[in-house]
RNA sequence: GCCGAGAUAGCUCAGUCGGUAGAGCACAUGCAUGGUAAGCAUGAGGUCACGGGUUCGAUUCCCGUUCUCGGCUCCA
């Protein structure tokens, strides 16, 4: 982030936030009795959280909003002021949460209150100098939070809104919020048919149809390839697991609550796996290791199953049993820093490859608990710089932001709409070794503790397709597509043509579909496009007699006709292009 | 789980101020044999989410339940 980037994300976050002291304004006018808390400037715009005895409707929105034009249309002017404890309590007398706030403020620390026309409130301020330089602005839902997010609290009235220097920034956002519906995954999971959720058989459990699993199988075929290739091994595990198991790895101390209810069989509890790792390690014990085994690096695609509140699944974002690419690199001291290197380079080639470009590194470092030699976690740490400095990173440092079992980086990628999201995690693990008791024969003749390291580089498979589907608005790359190629007949004369064209490309390994219903050659071209196809082969009575066909492509339309052949090279080189 | 808004055909939605429901798309059948984004006609398809109450009568009004969606992480 540049300097003049920090200084406008400032002024803009100042806007915002006025803006929020605006609707506050604009709500105790038109509802006096209403109670004031807090209203920060968020990402997307504004909030205030307001205790009313009542929800806001959206009638109530288009008031405030109103009301707002009107504070705006004056433009009052923000005055801030500097005021004893004891003047404060009393100019808040009438507002329970802002006392609460107020009694919190460390002694010593300056008092300060904003007030435009008769509104005044507890802030550190900054503002902008006056009400009339919040022009471009719109409330956008009302939703319930609680007091300070904690849901033993009150449950107040949250008003989202949003506000831009400019109208035109302004309409720009919104014309994004509107692309960014039309590429909900959960809409065009249904009308390309790739996959479903559904309450009758289960709420956040995944049916992934033949479509879905078309580009399921490719996501897959080229992770495992890849993997491969980078020295990987991968593992498969099972399902369910022992108590004991759970017992020792610690889950059932600090994770029971995502777990599912055991089952008994014969006499023993077992759980459902939510993680991989403890199976991993199970494999690592089954023989004494020597240094000279190492680095092991062993990925799966595990399929776990965690407990989420009923309230917090959506789509393929966030559901019940997902599909982990995990995988686990346990490695000697000497070795972490290239593993760890190797791991980031990797991660970046993948990320690449999906056609995502912009990515961004978060680096968590030792929180006050924690487990493991401070030794090992600066070592660590030091690698995870190391690597993100190399692979020439963007990265922020969170300090003391890491799990109690070690420093981890994380990853987000931002897609096509320039949303931002969490996906890889590279996360250090001084905990599970010393729990299983995990060790390898050192050069030395003794016993030493390995490096593990927990990786999951696309996160769960579910997910990140939830993710591509949003970043290529379904129209996925011919490589992804799980439809690459589909012959369409002018009429029924040419329907074995068709088929014949068909098994050519398929031998090729084309994933083809034939379109020789008896329909209009534009409404079967409707059909192909509305439905992503990258490639349309129409066939008539011409293609037939010179043996060809006619390409029409999803992107750039007629490209004319050509001998199937060629066709075949071309479009089988752009899938190992993973175009 | 909590707050709010919803739930009508496979999908998107209309409607009934209380008298057992409609459209478009999709699907089926028939006609049309069509050269680059929707040919024509006919038909089938609904416990109006579920349970209870009020009523001569409830899909509609009331209560409850389930599920879906937006939030519940951004901190004067």
């Amino acid at each position: 982030m540049t300097e003049k980037g920090d200084k406008e994300l400032l002024e803009l976050e100042t806007l915002r936030h006025s803006a929020a002291h605006v609707m506050a304004d604009a709500v105790k006018r038109l509802f006096p009795e209403a109670k004031i808390t807090i209203g920060p400037a968020i990402e997307e715009g504004f909030y205030y959280d307001f205790d009313f005895k009542r929800p806001f409707t959206q009638e109530d929105l288009a008031k405030i909003e109103k009301e707002m034009h009107g504070i705006v249309a004056a433009a009052l002017p923000f005055v801030r002021e500097e005021v004893t404890r004891e003047k404060a309590r009393g100019i808040f007398k009438a507002e329970p949460y802002k006392i609460e706030i107020l009694e919190e403020l460390p002694e010593g620390e300056p008092i300060t209150i904003y007030r435009h026309g008769d509104f005044v409130d507890l802030c550190r301020g900054p503002h902008v100098k006056d009400t009339g330089k919040i022009s471009a602005f719109k409330l956008m839902s009302v939703a319930g939070a609680y007091w300070r997010g904690d849901e033993k609290n009150a449950q107040l009235q949250r008003i989202y809104g949003t506000a831009f220097p400019s109208q035109a920034e302004l309409d720009e956002h919104l014309v994004r919020l509107e692309e960014a519906a039309k590429r909900d995954h959960r809409k065009l999971g249904r009308d390309l048919d790739l996959y479903s959720t559904m309450d009758e058989y289960g709420g956040g459990l995944v049916l992934w149809h033949p479509k879905g699993g078309r580009i399921r199988d490719a996501i897959e075929t080229f992770w495992k390839e890849q993997h491969y290739k980078n020295g990987y091994d991968i593992l498969y595990t099972p399902h369910l697991g022992r108590a004991t198991l759970w017992e020792t790895s610690g889950h059932l101390d600090f994770y029971r609550d995502s777990m599912y209810s055991p089952m008994d069989i014969d006499g023993n509890d077992y759980f459902i796996k939510p993680m991989n790792c403890p199976f991993h390690i199970m494999v690592y014990k089954t023989q004494m290791r020597s240094y000279r085994d190492l680095p092991l690096r062993w990925a799966e695609l595990g399929t776990v199953y965690r407990y989420e509140k009923s309230g917090v699944l959506h789509g393929l974002l966030r559901v019940r049993g997902f599909t982990q690419d995990d995988a686990h690199i346990i490695c000697t001291p000497e070795q972490i820093d290239n593993e760890i290197r190797e791991v980031l380079r990797f991660s970046m080639f993948m990320w690449k490859s999906f056609g995502f470009t912009d990515i961004k590194a978060y680096l968590a470092t030792r929180p006050e608990k924690a487990v493991g030699e401070p030794e090992r976690w600066d070592q660590a740490i030091a690698a995870l710089k190391n690597a993100v400095t190399e692979e020439k990173l963007d990265y922020e440092l969170d300090e003391g932001g890491g799990a109690f079992y070690g420093p981890k980086i994380d990853l987000k990628v931002r897609d096509a709409l320039g949303r931002e999201w969490q996906m890889t995690t590279i996360q250090f693990d001084f905990n599970l070794p010393e729990r299983f008791d995990m060790n390898y024969i050192g050069a030395d003749g003794q016993r030493h503790r390995p490096y593990m390291v927990h990786r999951a580089l696309l996160g769960s498979l579910e997910r990140f397709f939830g993710v591509l589907i949003e970043h290529y608005a379904g129209a996925f790359p011919t490589w992804l597509a799980p439809v690459q190629a589909v012959v369409i007949s002018v009429s029924e004369a040419q329907s074995t043509y068709a088929a014949k064209v068909a098994s050519i490309l398929r031998e090729r390994g084309v994933r083809v579909d034939v379109d020789d219903r008896n329909e209009k050659l534009g409404f079967k071209i409707r059909e192909a496009q509305v439905k992503k196809v990258p490639y349309m082969l129409v066939v008539g009575g011409k293609e037939v007699e010179s043996q060809a066909v006619a390409v029409r492509s999803r992107a750039s339309g007629d490209l004319g006709a050509m001998p199937v052949a060629e066709f075949a090279d071309r479009i089988v080189s752009e899938i190992a292009e993973k175009k």
